[in-house]
DNA sequence: TTGAAAGCGCTAACAT
DNA sequence: ATGTTAGCGCTTTCAA
């Protein structure tokens, strides 16, 4: 009826009528029940987010471009958490699928046959971020994390370090942190050089872990001469490790992170890392799903950012 | 039909034709629609949690407790950011409550009567969290900000440091950093002390912000003998400060922050802190909400942490 | 144990 | 400019 023309701005009503059905909706507390409305219309104003965790920053930082960029939209953010787990996911997707919302916003590019079989055959527009390397069910915006690895290892050998330590997360289904190091030690064994040492760890804070893991590694291979943490924040442990033990960061041992979080601007010395885009990958995500579009590749180029603890290359 | 009892596992249906469904169900890639579900059985598993902010690590602690309580659950947490704004909030929970969801849960206890209005007339479970200073419209988990901020200052003052600062966030619509600051003035001015300086930021790198406060305010106010930080990020930017520039901590000057975060235990000395309890407050919520209690209030007593930046009372 | 029928509260298309 | 009507895809109730 003429009440649900008014409530969506729709068509032609009289401003008369308009201003009386708003005053009355607004005395009764009117809600309109977007479940019929959805039914009926067959249009879902949702985006799902699936996302692997919630515990570091980088997630949460996707969410917030995500969110920011769908204000202004009738488009709403729900989320949903996999814990890094194939099942997870697929029960999640299925939960958020049955709702037929208006894209899926997905974090990676590994997914379970199933995954993608649900994905694929429901129509919804996908966006699967953070990652390009992979074949993509529809859109992607994300970083060549490999690639990520290969400039950072790069970098790092025409400073001239040899000995070099990795040192990063226990998850065997982190697949962008393993990418990054595998592209990391084949840019290494281009050059003939093997990693000297790796440390893993999993859980607890990662500021101390990333100090712990320094403090064992540097006791167990003293002559390693670079750091490559697979994410900033251990890395910053590591930088203030160093820097407490009177190590001269970055001529006697260098030092490199990843993500480019905040936080690094705030530390004594500038730590090396690569900023990861998740507010734009969030933003631009966000985009492709507000505006319809399918089939789009974005891929960013994240720079190394030398900071303090890598030595001029020579 | 019966592919509906099948599919919810309800009543009694034969195993053969129960197997038969589900078989076709898994060849289509069949997914039930939820929106004609909820419409028909006027039931929706959808959490709404609505919060200021994603971009400190406070509110992603919170959604992942509820994200936690909620699995094993048919509950999917959907999520609203206001950024702070009344009217942002007034939309975001009219977008939440037009999908009937089977509770919300709102960041703190300040709402714009028209936000109360629809909440309470929603008929939907509410639980305010974070903080417990207010008067609750269903139910309600989190701490006494006020409290904190007269807790710390007490302790402060019994330790015997008189020339106090504050440094905070330049946000009057964080009502829960306004009351810590309430508690805290309150609390000295029962001991006759007035705050020596105060200093406030807003955005940027809050460990940054922390060490440019904390050399502004020391410039300024030098005899200044203790710090108290809104948040921990800022304190930690000022404990690092203060060790670069020699400061003997916690004699010459003492420090404290809040909100008891991980990342406090990677740096050199433990800043004193006061745990806000984020995930805890994020399970009992999402608790409250999955077993449809109404009109619990939950209060935490956060104790502070002195770490080693208060010198022992005396 | 299965099937049939009547809505759930809207929107879209079609009158008026 | 406004009113009428037929679904949307399920769940619920009732009958078989």
């Amino acid at each position: 009826m003429t009440v649900s023309r008014v409530l969506r701005d729709r068509g032609d009503v009289s401003e008369a009528t308009r201003a009386k059905v708003r005053a009355a909706a607004r005395a009764l507390g009117y809600v309109p029940n977007r479940i019929a409305g959805a039914l009926a219309s067959q249009r879902v104003n949702l985006v799902s987010v699936v996302i692997p965790s919630l515990s570091n920053m980088v997630f949460p930082e996707v969410l917030s471009g995500i969110s920011d960029r769908l204000v202004g939209t009738p488009l709403q953010p729900v989320m949903g958490v996999t814990d890094y787990s194939d099942e997870r996911e697929e029960g999640v997707l299925y939960e958020m699928l049955s709702w037929r919302p208006s894209g899926v916003i997905v974090a990676g590019m590994e997914h379970s046959p199933a995954a993608r079989a649900m994905l694929v055959n429901s129509g919804v527009p996908i966006v699967e971020i953070m990652d390009v390397d992979g074949e993509p069910m529809d859109s992607v915006v994300g970083i060549s994390h490999r690639r990520a690895g290969r400039e950072t290892a790069e970098a790092i050998i025409a400073s001239g370090y040899r000995r070099i330590g990795f040192l990063g997360t226990k998850m065997p289904y982190d697949h962008r942190a393993r990418k990054r190091m595998e592209g990391f030690e084949k840019a290494l064994a281009e050059s003939g050089i093997t990693l000297a040492d790796r440390e893993f760890y999993s859980g607890g804070s990662a500021l101390l872990k990333g100090r712990e893991m320094t403090e064992a590694i540097m006791n167990r291979t003293p002559d390693i001469d670079f750091l490559y943490y697979s994410n900033d924040m251990i890395g910053a442990g590591g930088l203030l490790w160093c820097l407490e033990k009177g190590f001269d960061v970055p001529n006697r041992i260098g030092l490199a992170g990843f993500n480019g979080v905040e936080l690094l601007q705030g530390l004594p010395r500038r730590l090396a890392t690569m900023d990861a885009g998740r507010r734009e990958i969030g933003e631009k995500a966000a985009e492709i799903i507000a505006t319809g579009l399918s089939g789009v590749r974005i891929e960013l180029t994240p720079k190394l950012l030398r900071g303090d603890t890598i030595r001029p290359a020579r």
